[in-house]
DNA sequence: TGCAAAATAGCACGATCGTTCGTTTTTTAG
DNA sequence: CTAAAAAACGAACGATCGTGCTATTTTGCA
């Protein structure tokens, strides 16, 4: 295997989607293209991705309404570009960094400690991974599709670095890692409903917590079991 | 304090709303107004409160659209109601069985078992508590007001039974209950994820281990601390 | 059975939605 | 500098939204 810098492919269906100095032609459109997404992120992250307009969006860009639209040829591509967009902040802010912590505990502590912050503390609020979920939990289509494959792929990855700590002796060696997963997991939904819908002080403090107290019972052995 | 048969006072804008043999006049209205309410909440349950049309539920109803607004009127007020209804079966359902338990743990263990039910297997799919905070978490208005108020009330009573286990002294008496019914919520909420979102098998089994863990820590000492 | 009142229907309104199409402006390549 | 290509605009469409109105039907009581 290459490398796992990336948790999914990130194929786009265009030519270099990246935007790092694009060789040579057609810059403007994928400029204004992204700065749309962008927009269209900090949109849905507030109203969620089914209150997506493209009119709002296209006031919010200060362009025209088929303007914006020329851009994806649809509302489902433009949800499904926002769902990618998140998707790639997300491993740059919070995957990608914890891959430079030690193999094992710390690794996994960093990986919580940064996907902690982006769900409460982070600057524009809400996570699409959470409200899709709720969005798109009975809505077939393609946008559901994208928001399973990458909540999928994170889960998966949160899963091997439990499995590696396991590996490593950080944790026992018969840690049930998808039991830890969904632990976990459910202390980041709290917290995301405590701090975003309930607007609890505190609920930072006890996502902590309870991060602490759901490793414990996989504590590896300190010597004899 | 009189009792505690009603998480909250449900007091509605018109007299005697309840099912049991209305004494004179106004049946058909309430009667008809009942089914709506059924149906909205059906709907809402599966495409959410804010998906929630008029229209759509006219259809679903068989009547017109300006037929079924006048028993509201707003759609606001509609929503209102759909959360009432659920608050109402929820109670029904969840806590008031429940009461019927044990004080302390066993209490405790039931309406853990009935929450859960009700979340992951439950007829209509759907926790209208758990999509409405994700909503409504950046909506103001009356709706988010009712949420959070009922929400608040059905944590308030689990706070409640898991004081009363510890002060049987079925959990520790230090025991935290704000952090331990944070991490309880917890659970629901990846049950709810993983089961309707991802479509995972054995979540509900999860979620059931996952209880038991978040108690251990708080399980009253044998003998000597 | 008749009458008042409540319940429901029918229609239309302004607004907004996603989308299409033809035109105009801007960008790019030679 | 010019011509081709790409991008953005403006107007309009059909549909659906919530919400008023005014009839019409249905209900409950005398």
């Amino acid at each position: 295997m290459p490398a796992v810098n990336s948790l999914v492919s990130d194929t786009d269906d265009a030519p270099q989607a990246d935007g790092g100095a694009a060789p040579k032609a057609l810059m403007k459109g994928r400029q204004t293209r992204a700065a749309i997404v962008d927009a269209a992120l900090a949109l849905a992250s507030q109203i969620g991705l089914e209150g997506l307009s493209i009119g709002a969006l296209a006031e919010a860009t200060g362009m025209s309404k088929s303007g914006v639209f020329a851009h994806f040829g649809s509302r489902e591509e433009l949800q499904i570009s926002v769902v990618r967009e998140y998707h790639a902040k997300f491993e740059d802010e919070v995957f990608r960094p914890s891959m430079k912590a030690p193999r094992g505990l710390p690794r996994l502590h960093m990986l919580f400690d940064r996907w902690l912050k982006r769900v409460s503390v982070e600057i524009d609020s809400g996570c699409i991974y959470i409200s899709g979920a709720v969005e798109f939990d009975d809505r077939p289509g393609p946008v559901r599709d994208a928001l399973v494959d990458m909540v999928n792929t994170w889960q998966l990855a949160l899963e091997r670095a439990i499995g590696t700590a396991a590996a490593e002796g950080h944790l026992r060696a018969d840690t049930d890692a998808r039991q830890l997963l969904f632990e976990i997991h459910g202390l980041i939904l709290a917290l995301h409903h405590d701090a975003r819908f309930l607007r609890h002080a505190g609920a930072e403090e006890r996502a902590r917590a309870g991060f602490e107290r759901v490793l414990a019972p996989w504590a590896a052995p300190r010597r004899g079991d």
